[in-house]
Formats: structure tokens, C-alpha cells, sequence
DNA sequence: CGGACTATTTGATATGCATCAAGAAGTCAT
DNA sequence: ATGACTTCTTGATGCATATCAAATAGTCCG
């Protein structure tokens, strides 16, 4: 049950979506493709490297050639960025082409809750759909980006689509499932295996897109990590120590490289201690 | 923001959906009309009392017609039992008609999580969609019964009434925001925070199904509501004496009476302390 | 009605993490 | 490159809540 967090059921492993996480920087990470000059060409749904982990999954060339359609624009987001803030009108959602993104909800006292983060070939704003109004932030944490999909092209497709339609909720759906997860580790576990997690749950998601098991860049500070986790940013940094110390991993500011993946596992699962 | 905890973004506040919390026993809280003897009668989503919160929202009497036909049946679950279990298959969504579940995923290692409770009106089931099985254990937290929607039916329908399609989208939207709540009070809120939001929030939903605001009967054990909030049962019993100690509410057993209903607020908005 | 159970309350003590603090390392802009 | 800034690390201390324990109240069932 609680594989929910560190597994997000993608099928395909080995897929080209390389430029999504890393833009320029880790080269040390296997790259297995040439990188493309993006933007040099018009990208649609059909040929899109991210498609089998976006919404054309599953569709027929016919069915994505509609899907074409349905994005209407795409955005860049600079670093820092919003892509959109708490209480801006919703219309839209967002695929992730490039980037990263953390999404947050801020209480009136101003604390803020980093509630996800999201890479190439996720979907954002979502939250929005209830109140017809965005009910959080989504901040780039990289030069990003994402295609703009009209909420309204999106329920006429889905209605012609059938296949599309369950797509959709099945995105919802894993929302859902996977914000369970977050509430039995904010709940339940301890510093460690909530690092354990978080950092299992990454190198799962980067994996399915084509990246090394055993190395991760953080796209996001100690502080941002801390308040997804429900942790102060100086516990973070003592149990990046602590996992450094015990030969877990190797921490170099924000590379991590992961050195005894079945020891974090087993912190992961542990309440056994 | 954080009123997604508090807020429960239901229009209507007046409705005759008393025998939905309350089966037979609090006498003592306002009741508005004489309660039916149900199942008298054939029960349609079109003659239904919690049309106005559940699936059959904003359709018009044509529309609604056609939903009749997607509630298969409807289902009884005694006190304790489960409506569906983590692993089943999933094939339908269930809408409440009376009593009270919980909902839980537990890990590996037995610790069990409540990720929330459902009242009359609300869906139950969505957490299904995304693996074709079930990713929590749905418990009556007192004798229950539910319309069972198959999912294809629904899909089927949505397809037709884009209205419908539209409520669908809400429901696994609001879903999505409650869940964000949750995740900013288990990270960032201390008990008496979290206990205070978690009563203001079952109110406005009582409220919403007509019942006072300033009485309800908790269905589900300290433990249980220690679960949900990330805290031990021995905290949620001392927070529930700290209130009563201050005046703030009034505490005999599962009878809680609020009897300052600003205070909670203030509590629950608190961090200024 | 009485016995066995479960749920709740309350007290005493332990502990994991927060908080406060200061220095080191890294990053950015001019 | 240099100074200002942000981010990170590490140590010392305190506190909110967990844990352990025991008594009380309530509930179920033969």
C-alpha cells in the first residue's frame, strides 16, 4: 500500500525524455539519446518524446491527432517563476514538457506547504477544477516548459475519446492515491523513512524517464524538501548526513548519489527498529 | 487557503438529509422534518433528499432521470464492515445515502492511516480508478447504506452530460484540495490546531446536511481521529480536555457541544501563539 | 444482571525533532 | 575576481508529543 509513494505506475522505462529534468547541467547522468534543438520545430502530442508518460497514453495515432489540437499554446517559465498562484481564475492544465515544478498551498499566517513536485510529463492544475480557481502555486524550479491544455478542450475530447477520458481520471485518480501516501508518511513515519521515501519516490519517477537509479540531482532546497516532508531544513540536512555517514548515499549539495539502494529501502519499510 | 480544511464547498445549507448522519438515536439535535420510512419506496437519484450533495447536482429532471439508471443498487454495510478493502477489484464508485465511513491504508508493517471520513452525499471509491483496484479500506463507522455506481456507467453517462462530466471532474478536484488541507495540517500544525480543524470542519459538513452547529456525535474513536490527525489517542483525549478546560467546548464522550465556536476558529487560524 | 471487553482519561517520564545560533560553503551579480 | 547573498551544515538546548502505565467509564452479550 504504501508503495504508493515510492512507486507512481508508469509502464515504460526506457523511454527519450531526457531534456525534461536535466536542461543543460549533469552531464555525468546516461543520456542515451542526442539532445535536439526543441523549439526548432513545431511539437505536437504525436510526436512528443514525453507521450507515452503524458496524456496520449494509449491513444491511436488517429485519437493523438486530435489530441494535437488540444494544446493550444505552449510557456516557458523561468526559474522562480509561477505558473500560476492561488486564487487566479482556472481555465487551463498544464503537461510538463521541461522542468520541475513544486506546487504549494499557503495558510494565512503564511506558512507554506510544499504539497508536491512535478516533473516532465505530469500534470498540473488540477486543484483547480472544483472551484473554477487555482487553490495553489506552481513554482518552477528550473527554466521550464509546459504545454497549455484549455480545461474545456480537454472534457470535449474526453467525451469523444473514451480511452482519453479514463486517461483523465486516471491522472486524478493517482492524485488522490498518491496524496494517501503523503498522509501515512507525515503521519506515521520518522525523519528517516521519510527522506527514505522521498528519495526512493524520486529516483523511481526520474527512472521512468530514462535516468540512472543511483543519482539524482534536487532540483529543490533543503527547505522545500523539509516542508513537503513535514521536517525542519536542518533535520533534512542531518539525515542526508546520517545516510552519508552510514555509506547509504554520498551527498554533494544537491547531487546525491546513491551508494546501498536496498538499505534505504529497508529504512523505507522499517518500523522494524 | 487553508479553508479547503474547513470549507467544504457545498452550496445548499438547507436540506432534509437528517436520517444521513443520525439513524435513530440523537434525539437531541434539530431535526426539521419527520423522518420516512425508507426503502418504503423505490429510492431514485431523482427523488433522492441529498440530490442537492451528491452526483446528481445541477442536472435538470431530464438528466437526472437518466442517472436514475446508473445506480445499479444499493447496498447495506453493517457497523464495522467494510464496503471495499485495499486490493479489491474496482468496477464501481459508491455514493452514501446514510451513515459514516472511514477510509484507511495501511503499510506492510500494519501501521494503519486514516486518510478520511465520509458522510451522507459524498463518493466513495475514486482512490480505485487509477490501478483498477482498490488502494484503501472503505469501514462503516456505523450501519451505512450506499448507491452502487459502476464506474463504466458513469463514464458512459458522463460522456453524454457534459454537466455530469463536468461533476465528476469537481468531485476528484475537491478530493485533490482536501487531501493539499491535510497535508499543511499534518506538517505544519500542532494538536490543538489540528483537533480544532478537524471539528470546525466536521460541523460545516454537518451544518451543511442540516444538523446544528454547535452539536455533533463523533462516529469514530479517538484513535481513529488520532489516525487522521497524526497524533497518539491519549493527545487527541488531553486536546479534547484542554478545550472543555477553557470553555471552549463541552465533552461527554462522543457528544461534543461547541460553546465557542470563535475560540475553535481562532485556534485553528492560531499560529499567532 | 454481571462479567469481559473496549474506549477513554489522566499522570509520569522519555525522546525525536524544533529551535536557536554560528560558521562554512556555494552562488550570483557587478 | 570580490562582496553580498542564499543555502547548507553542525552543535547546544528546549519543548511538544509519544510512550508507558493505571484507573475509570462505557458497552456488549450471554
Amino acid at each position: 500500500m504504501l508503495n504508493a509513494i515510492a512507486a507512481d505506475e508508469i509502464a515504460t522505462h526506457e523511454i527519450n525524455a531526457h531534456e525534461a529534468y536535466n536542461q543543460s547541467q549533469d552531464q555525468r547522468l546516461p543520456r542515451t539519446s542526442p539532445m535536439q534543438a526543441e523549439s526548432s520545430f513545431k511539437v505536437a502530442c504525436s510526436n512528443c518524446n514525453l507521450r507515452e508518460l503524458c496524456l496520449p497514453i494509449g491513444l491511436s495515432t488517429d485519437e493523438m491527432s486530435k489530441l494535437d489540437g488540444m494544446v493550444a499554446t505552449r510557456k516557458k517559465v523561468k526559474q522562480g517563476g509561477h505558473l500560476f498562484s492561488s486564487g487566479d481564475p482556472f481555465t487551463t492544465l498544464y503537461a510538463i514538457r521541461t522542468g520541475f515544478f513544486k506546487t504549494c498551498v499557503v495558510s494565512e499566517d503564511g506558512r507554506e506547504q510544499v504539497t508536491g513536485f512535478q516533473m516532465a510529463g505530469e500534470i498540473m492544475g488540477l486543484d483547480g477544477i472544483v472551484s473554477d480557481k487555482h487553490n495553489c502555486n506552481a513554482i518552477a524550479l528550473e527554466d521550464a516548459e509546459v504545454c497549455v491544455m484549455p480545461f474545456n478542450h480537454v472534457e470535449d475530447l474526453s467525451r469523444e475519446i473514451p480511452m482519453l477520458q479514463r486517461h483523465v481520471h486516471k491522472i486524478m485518480s493517482r492524485e488522490i492515491v498518491r496524496e494517501n501516501g503523503v498522509m501515512m508518511l507525515l503521519a506515521n513515519m520518522r525523519a528517516e523513512e521519510r527522506l527514505a521515501a522521498f528519495l526512493l519516490n524520486l529516483l523511481q519517477r526520474l527512472h521512468a524517464r530514462g535516468y540512472s537509479k543511483s543519482e539524482l540531482i534536487l532540483r529543490m532546497t533543503r527547505e522545500e524538501i523539509g516542508s513537503y516532508l513535514g521536517m525542519k531544513l536542518e533535520t533534512v540536512s542531518r539525515t542526508f548526513s546520517k545516510f552519508s555517514d552510514d555509506g547509504i548515499i554520498e551527498v554533494k549539495q544537491k547531487n546525491i548519489r546513491i551508494l546501498d539502494h536496498e538499505k534505504l529501502k529497508a529504512i523505507f519499510n522499517a518500523s522494524t527498529c
